[in-house]
Order: C-alpha cells, then sequence, then structure tokens
DNA sequence: GTTAGCATGTAAGGAGTTACATGATTTT
DNA sequence: AAAATCATGTAACTCCTTACATGCTAAC
C-alpha cells in the first residue's frame, strides 16, 4: 500500500513543496506547468490530495482566506468559498525525495519523464544525468524499431501512413537530440564542481538553452 | 453497448481490412504502424478480438497454415500452433467506414489522432480535412495556454521547468507547422478534382514530404 | 539443452476521465 | 439576469498494463 496515484502524488508533493495551496490552485499550477504534455482533471486531483492526508505526507493548514478583491472582510466565513490549504510536512518531504531519486523506467517513461524533468532542480546531479540517459536510450530503442519497420514494408504503404511514420521518426530523433544537448551539459556542470558527490541547486543550463534554439 | 475499447478497435478492423490475420501478427503491425507513437500488449489484444467477434464484425477463417521455413508439411495440426486467423465480415467493413468518417474531437485527440491518420487513404476528403483543421484549432489552445502561463510565470521559474516548457512549446509549434501543410496540400488536392463531392483514393501528398523535410 | 520467438489467452488492478452534484462570487 | 470562474467533491466507467498460465518450434 502506498503508492498509487502515479504522476499525480510526485506533481502534487513538488508544488505544495514551493507553497502552500488549496486543490483548485494546484490544478490550475500542475496544468500550466505540464500544459504542452498533458493535463489533470479534479475527478484526479481531489482523491490524490484525500490519500496524501491518509499518508499523512500533507496536512490541511488554516484556511487562509486570501482579500477577495476589497481587503477588509469579516472574521469567520466570508469572502468565496472556504478553501482547504494543503501544505507538506516533514514525511511528505522526505518522501518527495525519495520517489525523485527514483531513477529507473518509472522515471523516463512518457508520462512521467516530463514531471521528473520538472523537478529536476530538486534533484541530485547523478539521478538527473542516469533518468536522461534512460530516457535517451529509451528513444533509441524506438527509433530504431521504427527504422526496422520502414525498411521492411518500404514502398508497400499508402502516402498517408508514410508521412505517419516519417512524422513519428522526426518527433523522436528531435527529443534524442534535445536529450543529448541536456546530458552533455549536465556532464559539463559536473566538471565545474570536480570530483564532489553532493547534490546542489540548479546549474542555470547556460549554453544550452541558446544552443537548443540556435536553428531558429 | 458497442463502443469499447477506443482506439484499438478502429486500428483492428483497418488491419484486417488490407488482409486476414491471427492476432500476433495483428499485434506486431499494429507496433510497427503506430511504433513512434504508442503501443499496444496482448492484454489489450485478444479481448478486443474477442469483442470484435461478438459484435459480428469480424470471423474466423480457415486456419490458413503458412509454411514453416520447409514447405511441404502433413494436414492438419503440424507447423507451430493451431493459428487463429480473422478476417472482416461486412459489417465489420460498414461499421470502420462509419468510425472513419467520425470527425469529432474523438478523432482529433492525441491518443485517437495518429491511429485516424494512419488510414486517411480510406477516409474521404471533407472528413480529413475537418479532422486536420480541428487537430491544429485543439493544438493551437494548448499553445496560447503555454505561452500565456509563460508570460505570466516569468522569471518565477527554475531553469529545468523553463526548458520543459519551451521544449514542450516548441514541440507543438512543429505540430502545428506540419499539420497547416497536410491542411494546404489537401486543399490543393481538392482544387484538381473541382466540385466533385466523391471520396477517391490517396492524393499521393507530392510537394508536401519534401517542403516538411526541407530544413535538413 | 537452453534461450528466443511464436502463439493464445485470463485476472487483477492502476491511472485517469466524464458527468454529476452543489453553491458562492464576479463579470458582462 | 445570465454567464464565467472559483471551489470541492463523488460514482461509474474506460482503457490499458502487468503478471501469470501454457506450450510449441527454431536457433545457438
Amino acid at each position: 500500500m502506498s503508492r498509487r496515484h502515479g504522476v499525480m502524488t510526485l506533481a502534487v508533493l513538488g508544488l505544495l513543496h514551493e507553497s502552500p495551496m488549496h486543490g483548485y490552485e494546484l490544478r490550475k499550477r500542475l496544468n500550466s506547468m505540464l500544459g504542452a504534455f498533458r493535463a489533470f482533471s479534479y475527478g484526479t486531483l481531489y482523491p490524490c490530495l484525500k490519500e496524501l492526508l491518509g499518508n499523512g505526507w500533507i496536512v490541511e493548514s488554516d484556511p487562509v482566506q486570501a482579500a477577495p478583491t476589497a481587503t477588509a472582510t469579516p472574521p469567520a466565513l466570508s469572502g468565496r468559498r472556504a478553501r482547504i490549504v494543503y501544505q507538506l510536512t516533514a514525511e511528505g518531504k522526505e518522501h518527495f525525495q525519495s520517489l525523485l531519486s527514483e531513477s529507473g523506467p518509472t522515471a523516463w517513461e512518457d508520462e512521467q519523464f516530463s514531471v521528473h524533468f520538472a523537478f529536476f532542480a530538486r534533484t541530485d546531479a547523478e539521478t538527473r544525468l542516469r533518468i536522461l540517459e534512460g530516457r535517451r536510450t529509451r528513444l533509441q530503442e524506438r527509433l530504431d524499431g521504427v527504422r526496422q519497420s520502414m525498411a521492411r514494408t518500404r514502398e508497400r504503404l499508402d502516402s498517408y501512413t508514410l508521412e505517419l511514420q516519417r512524422h513519428g521518426q522526426e518527433s523522436v530523433e528531435r527529443e534524442v537530440h534535445w536529450l543529448e544537448g541536456l546530458i552533455e551539459d549536465e556532464r559539463q556542470a559536473r566538471q565545474g564542481t570536480t570530483t564532489r558527490g553532493g547534490d546542489d541547486d540548479a546549474p542555470s543550463a547556460r549554453g544550452r538553452t541558446a544552443a537548443s534554439t540556435e536553428d531558429n
């Protein structure tokens, strides 16, 4: 028991790590963080929060009611509906870190990768590198599969199917290229901090951000 | 009852449309067709076949046992395990066409789009255009969301989160660009066949295939 | 002789969605 | 006065995966 709600758990713990929040806001931030990749509905969020509560990873904090435009609103229950603000417990933080340090397929598969990546600033350098490399290898395998299949079925496919394969292949190739840049950055950042085994905060990816936009 | 197994139903019917096949081969062809986008397991395939059978959309045909390397293998049950070869019925073909002519969100959302696209050669021109445009609009909305979110939270994000957003945005932009090329092709192909309302086979996407690789 | 590939299936469960229910508040 | 947005939640259901069970044949 405990490993339910795959991606959401990690994402929610990560966001609450920054600051306490209520459900509605949590979901908005979640979907803006991962906007291009996926979206969650309330039907996933609220049950997930319930479970996190049950596991003692989060607690309800004072329902701090942010002033509803006009500031001076009397005590008790005014300004909108009473919001339930959640915050991380010590165990929650610990669990978050242990989730972050997982570097198996669970971290680099399609749905999970983007969330893990989003919290790389809190992930130690070794794990970051292993996840990036794991994903690159995974995509490379997929590419091999696609290339073989295109070689085998050559000419026998209609133009739409062919175009789909071509487009799919190109997308995967692009992501591999992106990953390779990131991996190189990680390696170079490691040179800077010599043999240190420590975890520190974001190495501000200089160079790469520019490099990957070069062909604008 | 009847609308189960979302994407698979369409994909299986589509493949069986080309030629009869047994489950194992079906799955291989499925995964090679959609290799870059998704993969199915047997746990999805076999129950799906069962349901298609129940709906009368496919039937078992003679277990044509392809010669196992050496040709002359005696009658009955030789050469590997008895394979169950399925083929499309008339109702199956009809149902397949009706699935193909759906052009709502069910056709242009992430998981479904690639399968629908793969069978565009059997889809009529109007539907193709509506699906392509629907998806483009959908992605455009997603882009607007991402851009707004990036404008709002500017500077307050660590470099990894930022890089993720940038990469996500770029991917979506690329797909929009790809779609726009395809849409233009469809429109030009329509000019060729003047006012005709008919469905014909693949307009061999000339020009486009080259154009989208131009920046090689 | 053992691994890899061919071939078919089932049971249990995980992750998430849709649609509903409810109600306040702000904007148009 | 209507519509959008804020806010929380639940029940039912979908789609798919994992892990298991079984056994045969080809290649190393």
